[in-house]
DNA sequence: GCCAACGTTGGC
DNA sequence: GCCAACGTTGGC
């Protein structure tokens, strides 16, 4: 089972929202570059995926799971780029803040620290477990 | 197919 | 609100 991280504005779709969508989850897109698109595609059901504020937050503050892999966005005007499905899982009992994960050795190398600009990025199973761990959150999610 | 110009993202 | 980093577009 791999790992993700997605990252979210939190004024336009934020875990809150998530979360009010409850066990049927909801459909998560805006995706527009290709290294994005092909994590996304590789995202498969039932795995675990960080939930990412930008901006105004900047810190990881949930888990949530994939419920429907890669499908097509009908609002993507050039039909090159699909969403999936969310569920939320979890929420961090103690949000991940970005310069605590830049203060963190053991995180130096994740995909947020070195490219900050990706909004969908694979996780290892190392960083998952570290995250986890520092957000107070079983570490089985 | 190269590369300059432009647009967007996201941290600060 | 600014600006650096990066992706994308389009002229050649």
């Amino acid at each position: 089972m791999a790992h993700w991280l997605v990252k979210s504005e939190p004024a336009s779709w934020s875990f809150d929202d998530q979360v009010a969508a409850g066990n049927a989850g909801t459909f998560w897109n805006g995706v527009r570059n290709h290294t994005a698109k092909q994590y996304l595609m590789a995202m498969e059901l039932g795995e675990h995926v960080f939930f990412y504020h930008s901006n105004h937050g900047k810190a990881i503050v949930g888990v949530v799971e994939v419920i429907r892999p890669y499908y097509p966005d009908e609002t993507d005007p050039t039909g090159k780029f699909g969403m999936v499905d969310f569920k939320a899982v979890a929420s961090m009992p103690q949000p991940v803040a970005l310069d605590v994960i830049k203060a963190e050795p053991g995180l130096a190398a994740m995909v947020l620290v070195k490219n900050s600009r990706l909004s969908v990025q694979p996780v290892t199973v190392e960083e998952w477990a570290l995250v986890c761990r520092m957000g107070g959150l079983a570490p089985g999610l």
